[in-house]
DNA sequence: CGGTCGATTGACACCTTTCAATACGGGTGG
DNA sequence: CCACCCGTATTGAAAGGTGTCAATCGACCG
């Protein structure tokens, strides 16, 4: 029994553009079912030119990429709302894989239809390449922090981040969101050795910045993590849903 | 005198896919002029909302974002045909800044024009998808490389890559290809210090792998270095011309 | 209750950064 | 024509942030 797109839990969050019922009907004529998977489990490989494409309903997962000597790269974190599997349907082949942390909801779509966005419905294709661009625009951010900033504020920058985008979508109760990711997946996003990563971790926990214990994540004050690890606030900007 | 696109010297290259009369008889109208700038001249700054979007024809140039506390990091270098200003056009401000390195020569298009793509050209809009999604898988790879590899891996990385470009764009000559970039600049797009950059530069010309010396960069055995760096050659991908 | 996985810690090694100084070529003004 | 300045490329030495190695601890599980 899978959702219908006008019953969506997800088009009722602030952070998403509201759909206009044309697209609402062309999206559940797009939709060819939901797909419910384990955690660790593969969505899709990196080289992969998958007949099938995703959005991700519920559940949280990760992008990552993995290099000749098995180090493991992780290019973003996946919320509901995302949209999976962009560059298989217009490259032709995934850059890079995405796994189910924990259990996870997907609206299925089939890569076939892909074309339609473009042909009929110029407002949604322009919606995919919003996406790709603020794709773009984040790992530009991710790579000036990996690149340039220091341990401390690297991590900094990532829990804020992360902390934001949950809050946008209504997962933070009290200051607080569950973040089910492990401190590897963490430190492999940010170029950072485990070890490092664990200690620096405590750092901000002593310095009462952020508290990240048992999958639940505590930012009392957001302005003054920013402001230690050298990082400009933004607001999160409004989203398409896919 | 501006070039006419029907005349444009980059549609002929193999890089390119090739377009229809039609698209070219489009772009002739999307184009509004052209526009040549000094070496050392901002194109596109930082949080601008351009009204121009451009298409390099001539000349080399970076994107490049800078942070708080000054440092910056060179996300990518521009090469002719790429296309400039998606992020403004998208998204309606730009994540970083585009500089000029050499003397440029750019195509001028207006902005306003941009929704007609995907109003009335289906294909043209799925090609400005098509680089965004490149670029976001370029900048995955970056963040890989920046975030995983050695200093050693790295500038080979960036020199394989920076190599197989030019080369794909007919400019490499006898295995040399004119580099105007500053080891300053290399240093930035991988997170390394201006002194280790040079000094690993020296190891791989010791090491008969690159030699990159007042702007000419020499590899001639492609794969040895790329063996040496434990890198996956790959052929660039041939792309639209915007 | 042994076995596995993730989180923690302490000690030590080392790849990179930082600091400093020299060299070299181009541009400018006297 | 030459002294002087500035940006870039080079090098050597020392300092330091991070990585690697190893061991402990708690939670969960068959």
């Amino acid at each position: 029994m899978s959702t219908k797109c006008s019953n969506c839990p997800l088009r009722r969050k602030d952070l998403f553009i509201p759909m206009s019922q044309d697209d609402v009907a062309f999206m559940d004529r797009f939709k060819v079912g939901e797909l419910v998977i384990d955690p660790g489990t593969p969505i899709l490989m990196e080289g992969s030119n998958s007949p099938q494409l995703y959005t991700a309903l519920h559940g949280m997962g990760l992008r990552h990429k993995t290099l000749q000597n098995g180090q493991r790269q992780v290019l973003n974190f996946v919320f509901p709302g995302d949209f999976i599997g962009l560059q298989a349907g217009i490259l032709g082949e995934m850059g890079h894989s995405v796994d189910a942390t924990t259990r996870m909801t997907l609206c299925v779509f089939d890569r076939s239809e892909f074309w339609n966005f473009f042909k009929h419905h110029p407002e949604r294709a322009f919606d995919l390449t919003w996406l790709a661009a603020m794709e773009e625009h984040f790992l530009g951010d991710a790579l000036a922090t990996v690149g340039q900033r220091t341990a401390f504020q690297a991590i900094s920058w990532a829990l804020l981040r992360l902390f934001q985008r949950a809050d946008a979508l209504g997962l933070a109760q009290n200051g607080v969101v569950r973040f089910p990711f492990r401190q590897r997946d963490l430190a492999d996003a940010l170029g950072l050795s485990l070890v490092h990563t664990n200690k620096t971790l405590r750092q901000l926990r002593e310095r009462q910045l952020a508290h990240w214990v048992n999958g639940a994540l505590t930012i009392s004050d957001l302005e003054a993590l920013a402001e230690q690890a050298e990082i400009t606030l933004e607001d999160p900007a409004k989203r398409p849903l896919i």
